[in-house]
DNA sequence: TTCTGACCCGATCAACCAAATTGGTCAGAG
DNA sequence: CTCTGACCAATTTGGTTGATCGGGTCAGAA
């Protein structure tokens, strides 16, 4: 079996085991059949288990990125601080693994999310305080707004859809997830028509891009 | 010692403890030490120890129900929804044993999480539906909101706060409040001056009497 | 050369018991 | 009468041992 497809089996196995067992009562024989290899074949492209989660993480992670942003070149006003928040938030709680991480949800990740959970900084902000600022450059955001907080706004707002998400309903989800991005449209950017929405596409597309080198690296 | 002067000091004791060291971990002789009186009084007010944590529970939602009204009562503006919502928030930030209630901490609340934390849902959507409707029947609400909606957007972010707040630094956490108290008033309510303040005032009085009396049952 | 699965051994778990702890009681002190 | 703290029963904890499990390896099958 080539490498790739094989590596893309065992990441699609664990995330799937990960999430539904957490990661502790998942054994790495469990992941190997679930893949349809043997053991030994993991241990093949992985030199442990950590290592594996680690790589899980970081595929994870690149895989979301890459759909955030071609969900915001596909959209015609994809360059608004309110489009990108809201393609990501979908994108994020699509995905389990990711939320998981991202709540460093303790029945999933066991102990290893008392290990550092590393990187994990890229999703907590991927709308972080300096992209902010390029979009603000970009007249995309009011002046009056301050960078750093807005970022934190969408970080606590991010942490509140995917914890409560499990107890309200998906269509409840997208519901709440409209409204927000309303909110943030009306009040944090400028009135409709202003602002440089390329620019904006360009800005995010390279936040992506600097993203995915860190993850790749 | 009077009764009531005694409940209270028990209430404290525990609600300090609790919040330390964790329900399962407070032995209700501690409790009693840290309230400067004996286990026996303790059990001269409470059934058991867990009647003495629905109690608690009680006690501490009633007490925040009646923080924010002040608040709300005292505030010339206190009849509009993001200020109403910004003093439920900063209240329910100030008290650790509710905001561990909000969040379900295991760490906190261990085995009793388990066991149906009773009445929560009054805290989780203090703010709820029919209070939403009201205002918007006093016209402080765009008529184009869904209630329901903008009632579980409230929910969501209060739980989003509440998570993050240890890791953001209570600062930063005033500045985010302040910044979704803004995006509140800019776009689910009508421009300034409209709608009556004092029905707002006046419906959230109500709401809080109804909470109270329910909580007092 | 690619991959398997039996094998190794340290970590974990289940079972067990004794000691300590704690929720709850109550005789009696104050 | 109010309240205390010694007391009890029941649960929990700490410690031990033997069995099991699972991460990681590697001889050899395919």
């Amino acid at each position: 079996m080539a490498v790739a497809v094989r590596t893309e089996r065992i990441f699609d196995a664990a995330a799937e085991l990960f999430v539904r067992y957490g990661v502790a009562k998942t054994t790495v024989d469990e992941i190997a059949r679930a893949a349809g290899i043997s053991k030994g074949a993991v241990y093949l492209e992985f030199r442990s288990k950590d290592a594996l989660i680690e790589a899980l993480v970081r595929q994870e992670m690149r895989v979301y990125v890459a759909a955030v942003l071609a969900r915001v070149e596909a959209d015609p006003d994809g360059g608004r601080l309110s489009r990108i928040y809201q393609h990501s938030a979908r994108e994020l709680l699509a995905r389990p693994f990711l939320r998981a991480l991202y709540t460093r949800d303790a029945d999933v990740l066991g102990a290893y999310v008392r290990r550092g959970v590393p990187r994990q900084e890229a999703t907590r902000s991927l709308l972080n305080n300096a992209f902010v600022q390029r979009l603000r450059e970009a007249n995309l955001i009011r002046p009056d707004i301050d960078a750093e907080v807005l970022s934190q706004v969408m970080g606590v707002v991010s942490l509140g859809l995917v914890t409560a998400g499990p107890s309200l309903g998906g269509t409840a989800l997208a519901g709440v997830l409209d409204l927000v991005a309303r909110m943030l449209a009306t009040t944090v950017e400028p009135p409709a028509g202003q602002g440089d929405v390329e620019a904006g596409r360009k800005a995010f597309a390279e936040l992506c891009a600097g993203i995915d080198a860190e993850l790749a690296r």
